[in-house]
DNA sequence: CTGTTTTGACTGACTGGCCAGTTAGTTCAG
DNA sequence: CTGAACTAACTGGCCAGTCAGTCAAAACAG
């Protein structure tokens, strides 16, 4: 029977991947298609042009981030809150997560010219948003947080300063990991005295408050053609 | 004796507004120069190509924004660093402005890939940061915040989450004045108890807590050609 | 079960348009 | 008359999208 799902599935792959080594601006079709074992035509075959392309892709990547913020560990509601602010926060498990992270933004930075872009990018910032704010409100029920904690202050506060943290990393090189601990600490400050909060030191991990600023890596596989990249 | 001077300012000028009618993503030298009374060639005869123009572009941005952050109202320092955080969020004067940072959100997000522009970028990230810091360490010393209080964490914490404002603003059309306002409320629940600041409530104006999320008005001027923005 | 047709997936070669950058002049102040 | 400041016209390369097939497997006919 037909491969076709298989073939999308492979091409949505294959454009993250694309995306990692090449950044947003100057991806082609050719570059998605040359992570694949088909050619450029079989890309125009299954997807209605580049547009489309994309606006599926970003449909594929929020299926993953929806799956993702729910999986929470086992523990407290602030430990699921610190736990979930570092899972969305650099996953720099491999290090290409933070090349798409990159090219992630520049997705953003589209987000105002292209068709559809920004209900799915808004889908995201909704999903997290409620997220943040359900564990806030279950952190308040078990008497972690105070009853005057506003749940959806706090989770505009939360997102607004995770883009802020994405952005900063892209566009100056700030070290994501001590932007993401100053954040936590922000929601560990909102504890009522005296609270303990073991699971969340034992969700942490070692504090790593690192330096920040250098890492200089930049993203670009590309060596720079003479003019300017295109698309 | 020679116009150079007076042309290049005109072809920073110009670059502003085609940044804004048209976005960084699709904008080519001709749109510039149609800003203009002066040809394409003239762009390339008075720079070096279209990389070396957005760099000197950058420069005569950062140059504009040294001066801007500098330049604070009379008052205590709790009420300079409100003004200074209003003036730097959403100068939403003409409207114009808000499709330049639009705009300049995507320059943020080409400066991993670009040579140059992180350099300028950073620059802009640290005078804000030590303007702030330097308004907190004043508000410490009038009595206005507790010793306690770090400026170089305020410092980063509010330029992370100035950087998060616009993005979200550019991703997902969040409303600037709400966030900026929540920010504002972060800065003033620093302040010690008792403290009345007249001050602020004066040079801030109403609190324009409006609500966020939609004005659509998205950016682009360029009604969408059938396949993708180039360049 | 065999030969024929259809169809879905895919390819290599091509095209048309766009755009950065160039070049061979032109204009004009000093 | 020299050189700086331009311009109109052109060039070359790149890239999205197209098109005329190929090929294998399914569907079908007898």
């Amino acid at each position: 029977m037909s491969q076709e799902h298989d073939t999308e599935t492979a091409f949505m792959e294959a454009t993250y991947r694309a995306l990692c080594t090449h950044g947003y601006a100057d991806l082609t079709m050719q570059d998605i298609a040359d992570e694949t074992d088909k050619s450029k035509a079989a890309l125009h075959y299954h997807f209605d042009g580049k547009d489309d392309l994309f606006r599926e892709f970003l449909a594929y990547l929020h299926e993953g981030f929806a799956e993702k913020i729910v999986d929470h560990p086992d523990g407290s509601p602030v430990a699921k809150l610190v736990a979930l602010v570092r899972r969305v926060l650099d996953p720099v498990d491999d290090g290409a997560d933070q090349q798409f992270n990159t090219a992630f933004m520049e997705i953003k930075a589209q987000a105002p010219y292209r068709d559809g872009y920004r209900e799915v990018l808004r889908r995201f910032d909704a999903d997290l948003r409620s997220e943040v704010a359900d564990l806030v409100t279950e952190a308040i029920d078990a008497g972690q947080y105070g009853e005057e904690t506003d749940p959806e202050e706090v989770a505009e506060h939360v997102l607004t300063y995770i883009h802020g943290t994405w952005t900063r990393a892209a566009a100056v090189g700030a070290d994501v990991v001590t932007m993401r601990e100053h954040l936590i600490d922000d929601l560990l400050d909102l504890l009522v005295e005296g609270e303990p909060v073991p699971a969340v030191a034992a969700t942490a991990g070692p504090r790593t408050l690192d330096d920040e600023d250098d890492e200089d890596g930049a993203a670009c596989g590309a060596d720079a053609d003479d003019g300017v990249r295109r698309e």
